[in-house]
DNA sequence: AAGTGGTCTAGACCACGGC
DNA sequence: CCGTGGTCTAGACCACTTC
């Protein structure tokens, strides 16, 4: 029926003018979202097509819905359970993303993060390390690793003002999919205890994390090393 | 057209089917399910219900999708994003659950706590406080607070030997929906680093979940610390 | 009673992967 | 080519909440 455009899903157009009607603050968290059927003969979709686009920005926790009752902009603490660049992240609370570059080699002496990335031992590895910064004080440590053969060129661009999930997805033609996190608590050891302006010994959450294409190849490894005090993780779980 | 049974729906009663031949063993990491169109046909559904139960066991992990290739039994990582109790998260990995109550009495000076489940600040509350172990080793405690007025009873219940979740959802009716969790990591103080048999100002994780019921009311407020040595916490998010 | 989300039907066409 | 999952239709009835 509808006229062309197939190369974006309906459902995902649904969605992306609910987002934006978000972002622009015309709908506010706990304002009503258009119903199933509103939406459905607004973008004349069917019924199906028009739920499952609030089906899923409800499992992104961007939207609420009660049975009965209604669909309604949800609070925005955070976006659950979703994969983002710490540029995202930052922008999503409305603030600047702040990093330093610490280290930005080929490395081929890192058995450890190729296995992560199902490579042989000694493959060539882009290793970046980054100091992640908000309003001045030091706050994460993360180190990104990525199969220097599969992404030539990335260190002759310009890291610094962009992020690199953007550069991975705009000059790469990469397809994020999801990203698989093991978290614990670890101590600071000297080196991370000056950089992130801690004490030693000062207890520090880790997360590392691999990302996954939309076609499940392990992309990038990243170890990121957080203080507690100033950086939360959130998640969500469903029953 | 389906007899009867309307009680439960069809999409989880194929979902269990599958669930059922995953945990006999007759499905194994790997195997391939049944495509949408046989499930269809095998449970007499349309495609859509089919397609639904296998998407949903895809967010929680249990099978993995490929476009044009088909559905397969995912590797039993962990269950993720699933809100389970204790007990059930250690049948998940085939291990049994070992646990010592060490407080459980009804409080009224928790107003955090109360707070944190929209109470008054001086409501009287269920506390319960539980040392996890894994072959005899401990690993977290837990602590939880309810509403006493909401869960009348619950203290003279068998607390030792079933699932708290299971007593709610079997005594008490209650329906889980999901829990917010923050996550972070923090040092253990004295009496906490002796019950964990850590040393004192060990790094541990901390989690802090708030649990709600189906219809979105907080029913729990769960603070647990957790070894970092002997417990990880694995999530997976998505693009 | 009216409106909402939750489940479901019986089909359709498309995009993709493997043979 | 065929089978797979991904999107979509044009309806339907049910369960629930609010008025």
């Amino acid at each position: 029926m509808s006229a062309k455009a197939h190369s974006i899903p309906a459902y995902q157009r649904i969605q992306s003018s609910i987002r934006k009607r978000i972002d622009a603050g015309q709908l506010r968290p706990g304002d009503p979202v258009s119903s199933e059927r509103d939406l459905a003969k607004l973008h004349e979709v069917s019924l199906m097509t028009a739920r499952h686009a609030l089906a899923t920005l409800e499992r992104e926790g961007i939207v609420e819905r009660r049975r009965g009752v209604g669909t309604f902009v949800a609070a925005p603490k955070i976006q659950f359970n979703k994969l983002m660049s710490y540029t995202e992240q930052m922008a999503a609370r409305s603030l600047t993303a702040a990093s330093k570059i610490l280290f930005a080699k080929v490395v081929d002496n890192e058995p450890d993060a190729a296995a992560r990335l199902l490579l042989s031992p000694s493959e060539q590895l882009i290793k970046l390390e980054r100091l992640r910064h908000a309003s001045e004080e030091p706050f994460a440590l993360e180190t990104c690793y990525l199969s220097a053969a599969g992404f030539p060129g990335l260190l002759s661009t310009p890291l610094q003002g962009d992020s690199l999930f953007a550069i991975l997805e705009r000059e790469y033609d990469v397809k994020l999919g999801y990203a698989d996190e093991v978290i614990d608590a670890t101590a600071a050891d000297p080196r991370t205890a000056e950089l992130l302006n801690v004490p030693r010994r000062e207890p520090l959450l880790r997360i590392r994390q691999l990302i996954y294409s939309a076609n499940d190849k392990p992309l990038i490894y990243v170890l990121g090393i957080y203080r507690s005090d100033r950086h939360n993780l959130v998640i969500r779980r469903f029953r």
